[in-house]
DNA sequence: TAAATAAAAGATAAAAAAGTCTTTTATTTA
DNA sequence: TAAATAAAAGACTTTTTTATCTTTTATTTA
């Protein structure tokens, strides 16, 4: 399933957060619980975490919530995964065996270093901001 | 992290099954969780679905154990992905989506699909009985 | 055919992940 | 400064995954 719910769930909030941001407001819990279709407290909690991590801001109180102002461009899909999932999936054996390696391969070393290549460079390469425009323009979605 | 940890026996298991059917011989539960480093139940249990799917042949009785006797040249590795986590990790949306589609994508639609794509064929590539070789003259490992 | 062997099956148990509810803290604005 | 707002934090529940233990069934062999 490459990335867990709660990962899932971070990476179409950031995005979410982004393209709001791009408009020049801030949103809240609510908001985006349902504009991403998740769990209102459960993203609320995954927020909290990235905000502390300095991957999203957040402010209280009346008008307050999250934004990515500035720094959604900085910021990518990498970057984020590693705050939720941390690096397994970039640096762990696809067999799971714990003492895997170069001197002592699974049978399936190099095909997964490959594979952990292409997806780490895919995240890396795509910024959370990038998506602004075709979110707006109705050409991709974040929701079900 | 790409497969569950249940596939992740399953894939060890079955690679360990050929090799020592390879040998021309049967290995029992206990064998194959020291073999694999797993919980002995547990492979047990994995292993009864995947026999009853036709992955792997058991056998009952003293002398009895699993097999992949002339089976393991054509199952690849793709195939124990499906039988134990399903097609979810070829079809589904990286983002968790349920109507992610070509018509209706997530941003990443077609950076996942490519993804997806590399990790099927690889598996597809790779059936379970081209390992015994490099697992016998200790060039690859399957425990821990 | 009785004893031994080994997988199959079923019932629990433990741990982790996902999700919910309540209280607290910070901030704004009237 | 009081009321309202919204995130932060903490406690708890549910579900899923992972793991264990016990009993049953099938097979072999002495």
């Amino acid at each position: 399933m490459i990335f867990s719910k709660t990962c899932e769930y971070a990476i179409r909030a950031v995005i979410f957060i982004s393209q709001k941001s791009s408009e020049g407001r801030r949103v809240g819990i609510k908001e985006i619980a349902a504009g991403i279709d998740s769990p209102e407290h459960f993203i609320a909690k995954i927020l909290q975490d990235l905000s502390r991590k300095g991957l999203v801001q957040s402010v209280k109180g009346p008008n307050g919530g999250f934004t990515m102002d500035g720094i959604s461009n900085q910021i990518n899909l990498e970057d984020v995964v590693k705050a939720v999932d941390g690096d397994a999936l970039f640096t762990g054996c696809g067999l799971g065996l714990k003492n895997c390696s170069e001197k002592q391969p699974c049978p399936l070393h190099d095909e997964f270093k490959a594979i952990r290549k292409k997806i780490q460079l895919t995240l890396r390469a795509a910024t959370v901001g990038e998506f602004n425009e075709e979110l707006d323009r109705g050409l991709s979605y974040i929701r079900r």
